[in-house]
DNA sequence: CGAGTATTCTACTATTCAGTTATATATGAC
DNA sequence: GTCATATATAACTGAATAGTAGAATACTCG
C-alpha cells in the first residue's frame, strides 16, 4: 500500500522514478532489454539511437534501479533488474486501451 | 500484457502518461484527491501550491486520464478517475522500499 | 609499446516545462 | 447593470534535460 503520509522526500523519489519512464527512448531501451542482457552497441544497433545518447539513458535507468550493469572487457552489459517495469507498463497500457475503447464506443454512439 | 510490438506511437503514449506522474506536485495532488472529490481551491489550500499552477497540473492529469472534472457553478470539482494510479504508486513504492532495505543490509555487512 | 575498439565524459544547443504574474472568462450575489 | 469569487489562460522566466559531437578513458590484441 502507498504510505498514509506522502512525505516530500517520498514524493520526490516516486516522481523521479516515474520521470525515468517518461521518455520514449528509455522505454524503447527497456523493451529491447526484454529479450535479454545486451551491450551498449547491441542497443545502439537495435534502437537506432546515438551511442552517447544510449549510454546516458542507460546510466539514468540504472540509477533509477530499473536495470543492472555488468562490465566485461571493454563491453558493458545491461539487463533488466526485475519484471516490475513491465507490470507498470501493463497497467499503463491497460489504461490506454480502455481509453481507446471508450473513444471508439463514443464515436459509434455519435454516428 | 505489454504488446509484443511497441510501436513508436504506443511508446509516446506510454511515456506521456509516465511523465504525467513524474512530478512531485502532481503526485501530491493525486494523493490529496484520494480523500475524495475536491475543488481547485480546496487543493490549492491543502497543497500550498499556486492557483494557476494547480489548475495547469489538473488539466494535464485530466488529459492523461488520471482524474475527471465536473463543473458546478463557478467551482470545478476534480476526482480520481480510478484506483489504477495507486496500484502504480504501490508498485513504485515497493521498489523504493526494496532498494532502501538493500542499502541498509549492505551497510550492515560493511560494518 | 602502438593501434583499434567500446564506453563514458564534457561541453554545447535547443527544447520542454514548472512556477509565477497578470489577465480573461464565467457564474452568482446584490 | 456592478462587484466579488472561482477557474482558466496567456505570457514570461528560469531550470532541467534530450540529443549531439568530440575528447578522454579503459580494455584487447599484436
Amino acid at each position: 500500500m502507498v504510505p498514509k503520509v506522502m512525505t516530500p522526500a517520498l514524493l520526490r523519489e516516486l516522481s523521479e522514478r516515474f520521470k525515468a519512464l517518461g521518455e520514449p527512448a528509455r522505454l524503447q531501451l527497456l523493451a529491447a532489454l526484454r529479450a535479454g542482457e545486451q551491450s551498449v552497441s547491441d542497443l545502439v544497433a537495435s534502437t537506432g539511437l546515438g551511442q552517447a545518447n544510449v549510454s546516458k539513458h542507460l546510466q539514468l535507468l540504472c540509477a533509477a534501479g530499473f536495470i543492472s550493469r555488468r562490465k566485461e572487457g571493454t563491453f558493458a552489459y545491461y539487463a533488466l533488474a526485475d519484471a516490475d517495469v513491465f507490470q507498470l507498463c501493463d497497467l499503463m497500457c491497460g489504461r490506454i486501451e480502455a481509453e481507446q475503447r471508450e473513444r471508439r464506443a463514443a464515436l459509434k454512439l455519435a454516428r
